[in-house]
DNA sequence: CTTTTTTATGCAAACCTTTGCATAAAGTTT
DNA sequence: AAACTTTATGCAAAGGTTTGCATAAAAAAG
């Protein structure tokens, strides 16, 4: 029974022009007489013409859509991201569509394959942690389709990028730690392939090194993930220690969640046995006792900043030659969980 | 620079064959010879040609794309659902789009005029909590367009659906609660738009029917959220009535979480003056102290379903009589947060 | 009343692919 | 050798919209 939509032919036939006048009518293009103008408005308003996108897509070869591509949803930090990319990306009549790559590599690439057959005018992506080659992305550039990588860098692709200053945010969370009397401080560090991690890390020493504590590599750890779940055998792992840490720098709010569990269960008090701190804001984190200190993100702002990247090259019929990097800076947040 | 992609137009020429053709070699047509075949497919691969899928799309007027609206995407309850129906729809090559609500009745039907103009295959539904009047979805059902309509329900559209079983979890919850011998079960319900809180409320108030523990209005408080900080101030209220209940049960995590948190900080003890109980399971739930019990719900396997409804609908050529109901059994957990 | 200018509209191509029907060539039957 | 069947391919339409170019009609100028 599904009655086709009113097309602009059907417009035409009823009033007796052609689809184009009806087209350019529509459009209000200045050749058009007022009254044929008015007549078409009127018809199309009661036959509840829409405008069928689908031929639109093909003639002018676009989707008016963008594929944004990140290791999973569930995360606080991700989705609050695409909560970014969402507002700057609607109002311009441009729709997301999304998949996780599970923090897969070969996933990432199925992924880029699909969007890419289904054109997507451009790319929003954030690699997974096992992308270590990125000839999937080099694709992209080499066929000029826009990309724009956030949060997590891929070295040698040159393309808009949007960064938080993980290294800056790691600093000011351990000189904090240092800053409140904490002698031992160790670091839950995340899965190397990550420049984030990696920055988080060299945040950390740096830190050190500016108060003369030398590092100790014993008191590094590097979780698998960033559930809870990830942080207890790290966590363990230091307490049991000859010498273990007075505080605890974690790669992100869930580590530390978990960290603050394994360190409830051993009977060891926060603070004032041991600082925690962790990294990202999770809503969840002022809510645990003590509430976990930590650096916030400016998530929502990467987002927004990405896809207004994004949207920029894809509105540049000439090409930008300069490509921005912009890095985003944190916030350390102070609550109960450090003294 | 932007070379185009190769057409089938491009590949006929070179071989001095018709796109006709072309096209029926790539499709393993049975009337086109053997050696037109291999040299199509081998030049097809040569040139890397992608078939394009905006044609495609117009010529089947058929986008494989469907839509998904939730109201947030942050929570974990959603974001999940959203796992479960990527996992079930990009085997068959189809996508989603999804938009958040943000709870608001006017995006909804925004989000749904825009993607009815790109011409979505089907809707994954779960309305607003703002949503009363369901005009919008009927607009979609009137034009037969497939429609599925998961975790809220929307009373007097007829659709397939996908629920959890919310009065059972509710009444398992509360059940135990009694068992442990909680004496005052208040309940920190949801708003009461939401098919799903309603349903708790009901499962909670016949579980104290059942043990003939009358309901008290007074232990009754509805928050207005779902986020921690909207346990906050209900919990306080029940806290400070004359006779306090001994167990809480929430309308999710979030909120107990929040309840956690007041009761915590008021100096008494969960569970053993307070029995805190709430619903999805979050992944943190777990790593609170004391951990959370709460009632786990299937919400993959919800998105598994859902987008397993619409699928169905979505190709069946002929119409589909009966419309299918599903509820989905939820579970308790039983943890540190109660007796 | 011509000729020129302006104004309003239509034609047809383009975007790319699929597919029913027609047709040419080859092969088979009488 | 004529008639028929099979096989392989091409033509053209369809899907809905936009747009450069042509053109008809009307208005203005001479």
């Amino acid at each position: 029974m599904k009655k086709s939509r009113t097309t602009i032919t059907e417009i035409a036939n009823q009033l007796g022009v052609s689809p184009s006048t009806v087209s350019r009518a529509l459009n209000d293009h200045p050749a058009i007489s007022k009254k044929t103008k008015k007549a078409v408005v009127k018809l199309a308003r009661k036959l509840n013409y829409q405008p069928n996108l689908l031929a639109l897509n093909l003639l002018k070869n676009k989707t008016n859509t963008i594929g944004v591509v990140v290791p999973e949803i569930t995360s606080y930090f991700f989705s609050s991201v695409i909560n970014g990319i969402q507002d700057m990306v609607n109002p311009l009549g441009v729709n997301m569509i999304i998949s996780q790559s599970n923090e897969s590599y070969e996933e990432e690439k199925n992924i880029i394959q699909t969007f890419t057959s289904i054109r997507v005018d451009g790319f929003l992506i954030s690699p997974s942690s096992e992308t270590k080659n990125f000839g999937h992305l080099k694709i992209l550039t080499d066929n000029n389709i826009p990309l724009v990588i956030f949060d997590r860098d891929c070295e040698g692709i040159e393309v808009d990028k949007v960064f938080v200053d993980e290294y800056n945010g790691a600093f000011q969370a351990v000189e904090h730690l240092i800053q409140t009397g904490c002698k031992r401080v160790a670091h839950i560090a995340g899965q190397q392939t990550l420049s984030t991690a990696r920055h988080r890390l060299k945040g950390y020493k740096d830190a050190l090194s500016k108060y003369n504590i030398p590092v100790n590599e014993k008191y590094i750890v590097e979780s698998c993930g960033f559930a809870p779940e990830h942080g207890i055998d790290p966590t363990k792992k230091l307490l049991a220690l000859p010498n273990p840490p007075d505080a605890i720098f974690t790669i992100n709010d869930g580590v530390a969640i978990g960290a603050m569990y394994a360190i409830k269960e051993a009977g060891i008090t926060i603070p004032e046995e041991i600082s925690v701190i962790g990294f990202d804001d999770d809503p969840h984190s002022s809510f645990f006792k003590p509430s976990l200190s930590t650096v916030w993100q400016p998530t929502y702002e990467m987002g927004v900043l990405a896809a207004r990247f994004l949207m920029r090259r894809i509105n540049a019929s000439n090409e930008i030659s300069s490509f921005r990097i912009e890095t985003l800076l944190p916030e350390l947040v102070v609550r109960g969980s450090s003294r």
